[in-house]
RNA sequence: CCAGACGGUCGGAUGGCUGCCCUAAGCAUAUGGGAAACCUGCGGUGGGAGGAAAGUCCGGGCUCCACGGGGACACAGUGCCGGGUAAUACCCGGCGAGGGCGACCUCAGGGAAAGUGCCACAGAAAGCAAACCGCCUGUCCUAACUUUAUUAGGCAGGUAAGGGUGAAAGGGUGCGGUAAGAGCGCACCGCGCCAAUGGCAACAUUGACGGCAGGGUAAACCACACUGGGAGCAAGACCGAAUAGGAGCGACAACUUAAAUCUAAUUUAAAGGCACGUCUCCGUGCCGUCGCUCGGGUGGGUUGCAUGAGGUGCGCGGUAACGUGCAUCCCAGAUGAAUAGCCAUCCCCUUGAAAACAGGGACAGAACCCGGCUUACAGACCGUCUGGUAUU
RNA sequence: GCCGCCGUAACUCAGGGGUAGAGUACUCCCUUGGUAAGGGAGAAGUCGUGAGUUCGAAUCUCACCGGCGGCA
């Protein structure tokens, strides 16, 4: 259980994703990816990393931990089967994330990312292709 | 049984599996991250949100700064009395005023006779009282009238009963009295003042006197009494890249006056400005640009950081708040921030005649720590008391 | 976490105890061949919410609600 994920810790690391990354919509939740910067180590690019993010429009502080913690457990289960390494994932959560069945959740997170699997190979073909 | 008042307790419960945060004994001082400081391993004992954790409205502990010395002023807060407390604007017990049939509740509840201000509109008059409509008197004048009487108007007075305005019009009710009236007199009530008694006191009771003076507003300024230095764990301490800023040295530029030197530069003194709430007396520190050197220090890490005005039980003192003695317990410490997911049984609520099924579980998340206040809150339980109804 | 500031017409703001105002915008009329500008008239307000003080509160006091800013 060594390889548990880092987190995400600073405003400018959630706005690099945000800004430059891909994104993703579901029902329950709000995925965004970018790849890491290629200055990080080697060993270090093996990780993924995961932030999430549940703003004040969702609640009261209570809501939002509870939130947060859904989100959480959802990214233990999934992430690391799934996600790809090398990359920079923030999960945002929504006013139906509390509501919304857990088996439904994990089916979202799954869902987002093999469609922003997709678009990454897309958007590396493209990049490769203006590079050119 | 119904309706209600007050006080207190709880804030879904239990179990299983997979995970999270802190941590004791023990094992390793190796690996890894990092520029460094420092963090990290294995292991798993024990623990893991609240009554409001909230609002940040008060009061403290703790930390740093000012802690030069006064004096005056200012600012802010509190305001019946006594007690409790580390302290309070909190709590307890009394007193007074108001509300309720009652249990009980509410009260920024001192001073308006130190002074100043304000009281719009309406109204005659809104503050050393005054006289609009009225009422009354006249041996005054005019008119009606033969005269008296009477009536109307004017003039000169008296009056504060009645009307009207207003939130408020300078005691209230009744009787006497009077030309009409009036504390003008009397009784009761209110008010003021004095004395006695009870009480630590606020105050209460009684008696005598006064003869109504002193409208309201101090959550208007204010006077009086008391309290308060400022900032806050993003306080502070320690370890540590770069940059900016600081100190020393050198160079340059500027300057109000005086003295020293022929001038410049420099030095000294005074003056000026800024800082310590303001002023004053003294006292202290500082006063532009560029280059070199030095120690310090932000982002980062460690600490502050959880044994405390602590909880629980019993006894004693006290009407109570509370104090005190003994025993016992250790009970969250994160820093993008720890409680989640699944399952089972029970409890409660909703839909429903009932069962089953289904859905749901109030308000709400510690961030240095305590004592209060205020606000939010589904429901459940306990105790004391009041009113009504019924029965005995 | 701590410390401050502000809520008044659709918008920007005055008013700091006595009938709530200004500018822009809106509606109607005049002017013009028509529009703009200009002139005239009008409508639009729980003064963030709730208590209290006062005869009387947008104003004074207290408690809430919402918004904004500062401190590493």
């Amino acid at each position: 259980m060594s390889e548990a994920p880092q987190r995400l810790r600073y405003r400018h690391e959630f706005l690099r994703v945000a800004r430059g990354g891909k994104k993703c919509a579901m029902p329950g939740l709000v995925l965004q990816v970018r790849k890491q910067q290629i200055l990080e180590n080697k060993q270090n690019q093996k990780n993924i990393r995961i932030g999430f993010t549940v703003s004040k429009k969702i609640g009261n502080s209570v809501t939002r931990n509870r939130a947060r913690r859904r989100l959480r457990s959802v990214a233990d289960i999934v992430m690391q089967k799934s996600a790809a390494s090398g990359n920079d994932y923030v999960i945002i959560g929504r006013k139906s994330t509390t509501k919304r069945e857990f088996c439904a959740l994990v089916k979202d997170l799954e869902n987002a990312l093999t469609m922003l699997g997709k678009a990454r190979l897309d958007g590396f073909s493209k990049n490769e292709g203006h590079a050119k």
